[in-house]
DNA sequence: TTTT
DNA sequence: TTTT
């Protein structure tokens, strides 16, 4: 019945993430990276090979990724794999894979992110006139708490 | 342009292998496996909540499939996510995702495995008059040489 | 700032845990796994090379490891590398790694640990009337409550 | 017999490579790098707690190591733990654990590191008047190759 | 859809 | 579809 299912995840953001507030207090982040594999073939051409992962955070993750994360930034992340599957209207057996993040890091070097929240992505509203500072750590998955923010 | 995609996972074969011999030496085994997460809800009634992944093995790691895998085999594999996409008749866009493992360990106790080749199946032909003992070891991605199988 | 610092083993203990019991409720659970691998040198033999690694699980890990594992088990486990350093009695530096254990899974059949707590070492004291089973899944660290105890 | 030891690190150089050319077209880089966690205490203070990680690179790896790691570089990577054993002078018996890397990936951003080999640490002799640039991809372990390195 |  |  024991079981392991592990992915972990070196990538950059193909778009900024996705927040839905859902009642409850619970909120939700879906977020999609690339991760890149480059070698040379053969006749010595380099050859890149791009996968893209769907990532599922909740909660405290995902309050941190509607602050910190935008398009093109570098994340580390461990979580599992999870399919939901379904009928379509054919009635076609359907699945779809997510990455539930357990755990995250983010790899952009600081000066990259100086803006706070609000302030970090392509919608410039809520633009904060005292930002914070990005964390520079790792987060965990757990409660919606305030204390699930880094700082 | 740097990426880590990176999958372990630990369960059980749901069914035997599935194996073809390609040309060109080529052999793909495909193996279906699950993972288990068994934990308490709220009310303290045990949940178990089961993931299926869908592995593909080639060249040595499939041969070592082929011989000393079969279903019920508990297996740590070491791999990373794959996502095949092409458009369905009706015009849709799918995705299929599996597991492409680079290494694999076998976690059965040896007890559980004295057959060899051709045995451990459902399909009871071509038995083996001196069968070999089964693997305890690591086996990794490689060519289809027979040194890739690890006896 | 960020960092990860993980460490993934599958081995067999080389002994029985040694469990100590500190006030506060705290439990300390001491256990060294080998993991071995297998290869074959270039005049075609093969090779064990053999790692001997020092683990410490606390509270309800500790209590889990107490109660089901022994000599010979085999276990998967997740944890993380911390080094302790001193100075010894000649004014020498030293250090000492050891596995902090964040994550268990046994993988044992269950057939080998039909015995309960207390049943399953060398010391056949403490027998137990009626054994609880053995459990077969992922414990994580957390508080040593006996919810921690997965039965 | 089987096991797995792996270890995933992602964390800074705490200082430039030690490169040593050895006889026979091997090559071997010692790096230590540090891997931060960040944590709040009870009392609500956040506490830094860092654990430095000696690793060993071999050939191509190390080669990549001398030409673009430089003290503060961060990176990714996956290993295996190594312990040496030996009895000092005293009679004691002495462990020494290093992670030998298997696979790297460098995570700082490309303008971070312009400079090519030769270039990118304290010792500024060999200076190279057509710069290289940086690999941005993962590095695996193998023969010392000049195709092993990335470009 | 990212990144270099 | 596994395993316990």
């Amino acid at each position: 019945m024991a079981g392991v299912n592990k992915v972990i995840l070196v990538g950059n953001l193909g778009q900024d993430p996705e927040v839905k507030h859902l009642e409850g207090d619970k909120v939700v982040a879906n977020v999609s990276i690339a991760t890149t594999e480059s070698y040379k073939d053969r006749s010595g051409n380099r050859v890149d090979n791009t996968e893209w992962h769907d990532l599922e955070l909740w909660d405290g993750l995902a309050k941190i990724a509607e602050s910190y994360l935008k398009k093109g930034s570098k994340i580390y992340v461990e979580g599992k794999i999870k399919t939901d599957s379904w009928q379509d209207e054919q009635g076609n057996n359907r699945k779809r894979v997510r990455i539930r993040v357990q755990n995250m890091t983010m790899l952009d070097s600081r000066s990259d992110n100086q803006s706070g929240p609000g302030n970090n992505s392509t919608n410039y509203a809520n633009n904060n006139s005292s930002p914070q500072q990005m964390p520079s750590q790792t987060v965990s998955e757990g409660p919606a708490d305030d204390d699930d923010l880094p700082f």
